[in-house]
DNA sequence: CGGCATCCTAAGGGATACTG
DNA sequence: CAGTATCCCTTAGGATGCCG
């Protein structure tokens, strides 16, 4: 915030506030697959194989740490149905869904965008 | 989409619309620094010293990385002024500072929930 | 089916030194 | 001041194999 007199109020170092909120942020959803299974599962509840199965390229590894995450930060619930063959189901709980909500906008400037970076990149590209 | 018949009109693969999109932004924004770099700007421009002392911890090597790509993707401008010694402005573009405006309900959903989430996690935690 | 445990590599990114 | 170049190390994450 910039005073009447020209001064700021800014911090010196946004690591004080913004900067932790961001960086949280970035160690919650800024992996290659959390935001892709809170999307899948806001369209609603998957089980283990759903999941990998639609989300291409995903290891195993990869979703059960992913999905434990998610569960850990409680944006997920794990359910483990006592059948066999075993069948475990994932979905957003609420807060999961409000993390859903807040992402949209940004999903949605991804799409409007995507041309204009797309020539930005190339303009920048041949000038170099 | 969920059709009234109960079929559903979502992708098998999400890979086909959303998780592009999605993969494209992660891509662009999913590193360690080009939020903190969009978010700083977005208080307005500032030269490459300034962003180096206020983003805490980042490198010189990473701040040059960081802007590059930043301006590859037409979200940043970069001002050389001929002086000695030399002195390089970063600013937003309209289509950087739309970018942060799309940030922001994230950024709060972030401070918002923030005590959700760590005491989700100290549940799980204590469980385990 | 839904996982762990292990191994291994590719990439991200820090530290340092040099330059116009 | 604002970079570039080089080196090096840590980590994300893929592949594979085993288990309840």
């Amino acid at each position: 915030m910039v005073m009447e007199d020209g001064t700021s109020t800014f911090p010196r170092h946004i690591a004080d506030t913004k900067a932790c909120e961001i960086r949280d942020l970035l160690d919650r959803l800024a992996d290659k697959w959390s935001l892709l299974v809170v999307e899948l599962l806001g369209d609603g509840s998957r089980r283990f194989s759903e999941l990998k199965r639609e989300i291409d390229g995903i290891s195993q590894r990869m979703l059960t740490l992913t999905l434990r995450q998610l569960e850990r930060d409680g944006l997920v619930t794990r359910t483990v149905h006592a059948v066999v063959p075993p069948r475990v189901d994932y979905e957003l709980t609420p807060l999961g869904a409000s993390l859903l909500a807040a992402i949209e906008p940004l999903v949605g400037w991804a799409r409007t965008h995507r041309d204009d970076i797309a020539s930005a990149r190339d303009r920048y590209d041949v000038s170099a």
